[in-house]
DNA sequence: GTTCTTGCAAAATATTTGCAAGACG
DNA sequence: CGTCTTGCAAATATTTTGCAAGAAC
């Protein structure tokens, strides 16, 4: 058994030929992509089958959605011990220059002061402007 | 003049009759709203008029867009002297529940350290959970 | 008349579902 | 066989545009 057999496996999602490649094809990518960007890329593969596949992946906590407001939901993988907890949020930066979407390992999301009666469950943190890789 | 065309007239908005309404109806709200909320909350005018008027008073930072991850972008009014720049940056919560989604005006959004080469200009951040209303 | 705004229709884009065929044990 | 997965087609939802008529000045 492989590693990326062993992630799906570790993630109760069950190794099928297509769902390896696309955990192969989340691997490799250094952003966040949509489905449409798997679709272009695993261009033998179907779209409702890539939706689904986000869809099982997501639910089993294995990538988790970054709505970065370009009109498409995108995805990127979870690290090993994610538990989509708020203790695994992080922030998304959004390059409006190359349209890329990054995870922001490196940045510490500050824990959040909620008004009182408010409970955070999950968060969706995107902040915009010019990445690295763009800025003169 | 009232209230409302000068509101229009201070951010170089056209007062018509619609932009009007539209204004009245986001005043109204105590949470962000969609077209589609809005289509239904003034149903005699048209979807297009309206979307065009969101991105109008987008454009000239009336309101701002809140990306919340139900499939619909929505929108709220910003506060007066809002330039929707950096200082500006306010966290959402989208209650799981009700399904509403807040500015939350009360929290102050923390300073964001970047990591170097990353500007940050603009932001759309979301918190998810139960919110006050919903709380037992 | 000229420019801005609105309404209607329809296109474009994104997401989601139904159903039947196939894979796998 | 029974369950899970996949592919195709199509439905739904959302956003966006073209164009002509109307309003404002």
């Amino acid at each position: 058994m492989n590693k990326e057999e062993k992630t799906l496996q570790h993630r109760n999602i069950n190794p099928t030929a297509m769902r390896l490649l696309v955990l192969q094809y989340l691997s490799e990518q250094k952003k966040a992509i949509s489905l449409k960007d798997l679709e272009e890329g695993l261009f033998l593969a179907d779209k409702s089958t890539l939706f689904r596949t986000l869809k099982t992946f997501e639910e089993k906590k294995l990538i988790h959605s970054i709505d970065d407001g370009t009109g498409a939901v995108k995805y990127a993988l979870c690290y090993e011990n994610c538990n989509c907890a708020p203790e695994d949020i992080h922030y998304h930066f959004h390059c409006t220059k190359c349209d890329n979407t990054f995870c922001l390992d490196s940045v510490r999301a500050p824990s959040i002061e909620l008004p009182r009666g408010f409970e955070l469950k999950q968060a969706n943190l995107v902040i915009k402007g010019i990445c690295a890789y763009c800025n003169p």
